[in-house]
DNA sequence: CGCTTTTACATGCAATTGCATAGATTTTCT
DNA sequence: AGAAAATCTATGCAATTGCATGTAAAAGCG
């Protein structure tokens, strides 16, 4: 029966958790589609491709990663200037900015994220099986779901 | 029967496992015990913590964290001024350099890891029950295995 | 409605980071 | 052994980051 878990429990979980992360991350960072664009850049492309209405505002979108808000605000100068993202200010209220995906964030975004995924198949296909991936994403996504 | 995944599949699986880790670190960055350390320091001391032989080349302990080996070897400079570290060559490779915990880099250490196990174990408790929590460990084991 | 508090983003500035490269040692190869 | 290649760390330097703070707009409140 499943029992309430120790602190033990919880702390190697959560090593084994991110362990693995940094071993996928060492060799995600160093591939190809991440030369032109870093990870922390295309996981704001791949954020802003996937909201529903298109746009987001930036402190929404700073919900979603680990960079602080003054260094997120400069990276979306930083993207405007390539022009891979848009900015304006919100109409709706005034303080806040609303980013959005040019054509040419958009494109590269998909292109950046098709050889992405390619290569995380390839490190974990090895690893686990069909149903061993659906429990991994089930688990993690529990975990999630009870952060909010 | 397990069936081998689609990049579908393993896509879905990282991209969960990705997005909980970002909402943990983001919730265990902000407590109190990584006022003093940051997470980075925190877990260059704690791999140097669990190492058998006490002490650790800069570039194997490089091989565990996500900084580049110049970002480490500066950091290292700066917990050795800190006294949380000592650094020597190693007898029998005058190129590397040997990192180990002083006496006050164990014990903060240790003390720090207390409360982020404690915080860790308060995140993960009403998400998992203890079997899954071992499930968890063993699939994200499965890949750290199969990336070495 | 005025006044305070909160929220959202930008900016000054010092600290940290990564890239490219250098310096020193070890390893490999012939 | 001797030359060439590989390995390990350090450093110059520009770019990025975070912290503290500033500014403007919105929300809350008596």
């Amino acid at each position: 029966m499943p029992d309430t878990p120790t602190v033990r429990e919880a702390a190697e979980a959560w090593e084994a958790l991110f362990r693995c992360q940094v071993g996928m991350m060492r060799r995600l960072q160093k591939l190809a589609e991440f030369k032109e664009l870093n990870m922390r850049e295309y996981d704001v492309l791949f954020n802003l491709g996937r909201c529903p209405s298109g746009s987001s505002r930036l402190s929404d979108l700073n919900e979603h990663l680990l960079i602080s808000q003054p260094s997120l605000s400069r990276m979306a100068e930083r993207l405007e200037a390539k022009g891979l993202v848009e900015r304006r200010t919100d109409p709706s209220d005034q303080r806040a900015v609303l980013v959005s995906l040019t054509d040419a964030g958009r494109d590269l975004q998909r292109r950046i994220g098709r050889e992405h995924v390619r290569h995380i198949h390839e490190l974990l296909a090895p690893a686990l099986d069909s149903g061993e991936m659906a429990q991994l994403k089930e688990l993690t996504g529990k975990i999630s779901a009870a952060l909010d």
